[in-house]
Parts: structure tokens; C-alpha cells; sequence
DNA sequence: CTACCTTCTGAAAGCCCTTCCATAGACCTT
DNA sequence: AAGGTCTATGGAAGGGCTTTCAGAAGGTAG
């Protein structure tokens, strides 16, 4: 069967405990018994067994991410962020995409399982109460990104800061009359980008008209899609209210749908109504929108990082980092001649 | 501490093999000593460890997957599938993007550890001789996914049969001088659209000019990007050269780039150049891309259920699973008046 | 009533590793 | 030379589970 400690102990004439010290590196091993042991290993093709492993030194050197959708550019941009750090200090990474409230129950179960994962990311999803205080009991770290709770570490970016940048560009450039096409309320974010966009109208005493402020209904990413901003837009264009001159969409992935509704009512960005929207995943540079920038790689990679700390020292109050999103000026708003804008006609 | 299959067996008053039995639905229990050892478990809140039952199973209920690029539709999409019937039957998925060969060996590596993961699932990518030699002989699951090898399980598109349908389509449009943007030929997909590509047009006996057949020197997602799309037509239409009035592109990812650069030189598609392109991503449908479409989340969900059964059957022969993509026309080749293309003008 | 099955159950062995503990031996010290 | 210190080493214990094995308990048949 598989080569395991015994075996090269037993070649090499040494005990299993000096053969595990020297595949740990321990320090009290003479050089000369050191190499005997590592050349029989290497002559044997030993493979530590890694659950072996894992139950003796109770920690596993894997993390689990939970995520609300799999097909969600942001989320693929900040992944890309925790698996390469994670990478880069030999852990491993298991992914759950979490399609509805019972999968994220099920999910957070399975990495409560004692040993399974060192620590746990949650992505965008609220953390439901029972949970954290379980997995505050069991002391097991848990990083939220993009999502908050007191009790534990976060990373986040400043969506109502964000949302109130956005809207206040658009004010800035003349605009009185903005409308929004948002996410479903479901998620987190999309309920922040919402009140603050309709706090920062209120503060500049500018109109509410809840008739043009589309909250969507779409499930499906919640609402975070290319598809949900073609239909919501469609259904705002055919509900035959008077239009906004301005929108602030709450992604760009949406944006690039509410653009397409758009342009089948021969309607034109940023002339006949400006957009702002929000990420800057890579492609809103080809539409030439102008957007919120996230550091999501970065995001990423500080989750990771914070995690690392957090195994360290677990009772270290939680923190909360927050990004600031930062305005990126393209064409969809109208204040940037530099941009074409692209809206296919 | 963490409960234990020993403390349910106290209170329980019940040894700790009834207490495994019970909770592994083994038969051979009476219901009321069943009845006894759940509720007990149910109080104490008892989770297994996972890595212990993995040692003490010998399977670790975990496959891991390495992709070339996180950042990639195709591949998110079908680990999309992958994911999901993973999820459906139990299982975890660990996840490893391989930048550069280096990466991909470590990670093969970490995925032959004994016991770590139940099989792999390599991505587009070219298994190493000597890594399948190793997995063959350890007996390790191992199912390449837009890839192949013969002593594996293998499940494709058949970019061949693809390449060769995209391109007599544009020839059929009537087209007979065609280039192409291909990605880097490292990747095997690229290569194999290249081949059957320049066949095809031998076999209908069409000039092969190989000024307009362009293969990408980008590294990052070895040019499957819009970046390498863009900057390789630039290329060519800097270069001077005649243009050819039609162009396959190996990815639409790519095309969306192509078309970026042909509107900076105000030319349009389909009227001054024709695209056909290959994946059929989401974002297609929105840019009228003419496409060959790959079954992509029903390949991962495939590539899941090979592998069960791989399991299962550890010494039946490879199979291989080909897909043939099917031509979508939309606008970019000028063939469907149905769609509007949009290249944003 | 004894002999023999069945069925259920408890406990030990085993999965493969890390780590602790005890010991042997080398080296100092006085 | 005896006692003490230090280092390298072997091996047992332990991590939490599954599974095997033997035996107890209960039932049936002769």
C-alpha cells in the first residue's frame, strides 16, 4: 500500500518519531541522520497523508469560501485575490456557492464540522444570528467580506459612502431628476447603495420618486446581472413614467443591461440619460462606464491575510476595514469627452 | 471540548461502535437504542470530524479542480456545474488556478497526497508525462476536462469539428479570404481551432495568408482575454497588411476585444469584417456575437458524474466524451438581420 | 432443558501522523 | 571519577472515527 512514516523508519533504521521530525524540519536532527531519512523518503516517493496530518496537528490548512453565485464577476475578481494569497502560504481553498438561504445553512454547517477547514470566508451574505453565535462559541474564525457583523472580522467596501459619490456626481453634472435600478433588497450592499443614494438626494433637497428607484425582483444573482438590468430597465421604460435624465445603477454588470433596454427604446447614454454604476469589474471599460472602483484583488488578499491573524491570535477583538470606492469618470455620465461611449447605435 | 463520538457513547450509555452505527444509518441497530443515541447527539450538538472520518474511511469526500485562469467564463462556468453536483451528492471541491507550469506541478503534487482529495479534475490544461504516469500508478481519479490524454478520462469540446463549422460558415457567407486572432498556442484548445482552422481552408481549397493569422503572445490566460483581443488586432491592423473581410476568434472573450480595436480604425462588423468566434459566454448574446457554443455547465456537471463513477470503477478503460459545439449566428458574421450588432457607433 | 442460531452490542484494532516523555550517550564541571 | 547538563533519539500516547470480532442476549428447535 502506500508508503507511510513506519516504512521509512524501518528503511532508514530510525524511529517514526525522529522520521517526523525531520520531514518537519525540526532542528534536533543531526545533518547526517537527517539525509538518510530524507533519501529513503525520496527513494520511496513518501506523500505525507494529509488527514493524517491534519488530525494530529488539529488544523488543516484549508479555508472554506462561501459565496452567494458563482458567475458574478465580482466575486471572481476577489477569489482570484484569496486563492493566490492562500496559494502563496500553502493553503487550500473549497468553495461553496450558495444559491439560497438553506444552501448557506447547510454550507456554514459544513464548515463548522470540527477539523474540516481552519477558518471560513463569507462572501456578501448575511450571517444568520444562530450561526454566529455558534461559531463565535466555537471560536472558529470567520472573515466576512463585502458583509458585516459586530462580532467578527470584516472587510468591506463603503457602499454608502460609495453610493453617495456616485449620486453626488451625478448632481454635479446638473442633474435634479435621478432615478435608480437596483439589485434585489435581498442583498446587503444593494440595500446600502439604496438608502444612501435616497439619503443623498434628501440631503441635496432633491425629489424622491420612489416611481423611478427599481428595486429588482429577480432572484438570480440577486438581481445582480446583466439580465435583471434589461428587465427592470424594460419594465421602468414600459411603465411609461417620465424618465430621470440620470440613473445610478446599482452594478455594472446591470449597467451594461440597462443600456441594452435602452437602446431598444433608441434611447442614448449619456445624452438621454447618464449612468453611474458600481465596481468596475474589467469590461466596464469597453462600455466606457463610469463607476465606483472596488480593490477586489486586494480585498482578496487582505482576507487571507486577516484570516492568517485571526488563527493566531483568536481573541483579538474583530475589526472592520473598509475600502473606499473611488469615482472612475468614463463616458456613461457625460463629463468625459475623453471616452467614446459605447451603447451600440 | 469539541464533543466526540465517546461522550454521545457515555450518555448514551451505549459503546461508541453503536454510536457510529447509528449515526452511519447501519441497520443492524435496534430503533430504540437508535432513537437513544440521536437524541443524545441532537442535545450535545455533536458534528463528526472530518478528518477523522476521512482517515478511518480512507476517503476524503473532496475532489479538487485546477484551472489554467480564475478569470475566465468558460471555466467559471463549468465549474458552475462542477460546484453544484458536487454539492447535490455531498462532496467539497478545492480549487487551484495554476498561473504557470511551476504552479500546475505543485499543485498536482499537494492533489496525489494521499488521502487529500478523492480524484482531480485538470482544465484545459496539458497533463505532465510524468504526472500521469504517477497518477495511473497510484490509481489516482484523475478527469481532464477540455483536454486529453489516453489513459484518462476525458471530456471535450471538439475543437476540431468547432473550428471547421465556424469557419465554412463564413465561407458559406461567401467570405474566402479569412484570418484569424488566435489566443497563445501553449493552450491545446488554441492550437487544435488553429489547425482545423487552416485545414478547412485548404480543403475548400481558400489562400492560407498566414500575415492575417494571428497567434497571441500574451501570457496572462494564455490570451483567452479582451486585453489580448484588443492588442492583437491592433497589431494587425497596424501592420499594414490587407485585411481580410472575415476573422475567426478563438474566444468571444477575445472578439469583444477585436471588435474594441476595429472601431478605433472605424471599421464595422459585420459590413467591412465578419466574426465568428468560439464559447458562446453570456456576455455574447448582448454583442450579437456569431458563436460556436459549448455546453459548458453541463460538461462540469458530466466531469462530476465520470468521476463518481470513476471512483467506483477504478480499472474500466478511459473513456472520452466529446461535445460537438453548435454554430449560434447572431449579427457579427452578416448572416442575421434578426439581431442588431452592436459595435458601438 | 440443552444446543444452536440470530441479532445486537461493546471494545479493540487500525487509519497515519505529531508530540511528549523517557532514556542513552556525549560532553562538561568540579 | 562522579555527578550534572544537554542533545538526539525511539516509542508510546493521542487525535476521532470506522470496522472487525467476539460475546451477550434472546429466540427457536429438538
Amino acid at each position: 500500500m502506500a508508503v507511510t512514516i513506519y516504512d521509512i523508519a524501518r528503511e532508514a533504521k530510525v524511529g517514526i518519531g525522529t522520521v517526523s521530525r525531520v520531514l518537519n524540519n525540526s532542528p534536533k536532527v543531526t545533518s547526517q541522520t537527517r539525509e538518510r531519512v530524507i533519501s529513503v523518503a525520496k527513494r520511496l516517493n513518501y506523500q505525507p497523508h494529509a488527514f493524517a496530518q491534519a488530525l494530529a496537528r488539529k488544523r488543516s490548512n484549508t479555508f472554506s469560501a462561501i459565496i452567494p453565485f458563482f458567475t458574478n464577476y465580482f466575486f471572481i475578481e476577489v477569489l482570484q485575490g484569496v486563492q493566490e494569497t492562500l496559494t502563496s502560504v500553502g493553503y487550500d481553498l473549497i468553495i461553496h456557492g450558495a444559491n439560497n438561504q438553506q444552501q448557506l445553512e447547510e454550507y456554514l454547517q459544513r464548515s463548522m464540522r470540527k477539523g474540516r477547514v481552519d477558518g471560513t470566508l463569507i462572501f456578501s451574505l448575511r450571517l444568520p444570528d444562530q450561526f454566529a453565535a455558534e461559531f463565535k462559541e466555537k471560536k472558529i474564525p470567520l472573515i466576512l467580506v463585502d458583509s458585516f457583523h459586530p462580532d467578527f472580522d470584516s472587510i468591506r467596501v463603503d457602499n454608502v459612502l460609495g453610493a453617495k459619490i456616485a449620486t453626488e456626481h451625478l448632481i454635479q453634472l446638473g442633474h435634479t431628476d435621478i432615478g435608480m435600478i437596483n439589485a434585489n433588497v435581498v442583498s446587503v450592499p444593494a440595500q446600502e447603495r439604496l438608502h444612501s443614494f435616497i439619503q443623498t438626494l434628501r440631503e441635496n433637497k432633491l425629489p424622491v420618486r420612489t416611481e423611478v428607484i427599481h428595486n429588482s425582483s429577480q432572484t438570480k444573482n440577486d438581481g445582480f446581472s446583466r439580465e435583471a438590468g434589461y428587465n427592470d430597465m424594460m419594465e421602468l421604460l414600459k411603465s411609461g413614467v417620465k424618465l430621470p435624465t440620470a440613473l445610478f445603477v446599482s452594478s455594472d454588470i446591470q449597467a451594461i443591461g440597462v443600456i441594452e433596454a435602452l437602446r431598444e427604446f433608441e434611447l442614448h447614454v449619456p445624452d438621454d440619460i447618464a449612468i453611474v454604476s458600481f465596481d468596475n469589474i474589467e469590461l466596464s471599460k469597453y462600455f466606457g462606464l463610469t463607476t465606483m472602483s472596488q480593490p477586489m484583488y486586494k480585498m482578496g488578499e487582505l482576507a487571507v491575510k486577516k484570516m492568517l491573524e485571526r488563527i493566531e491570535h483568536v481573541t483579538t477583538p474583530p475589526s472592520s476595514v473598509n475600502f473606499t470606492p473611488t469615482l472612475v469618470v468614463r463616458a456613461s455620465c457625460g463629463a468625459n469627452k475623453h471616452y467614446a461611449f459605447h451603447d451600440g447605435n
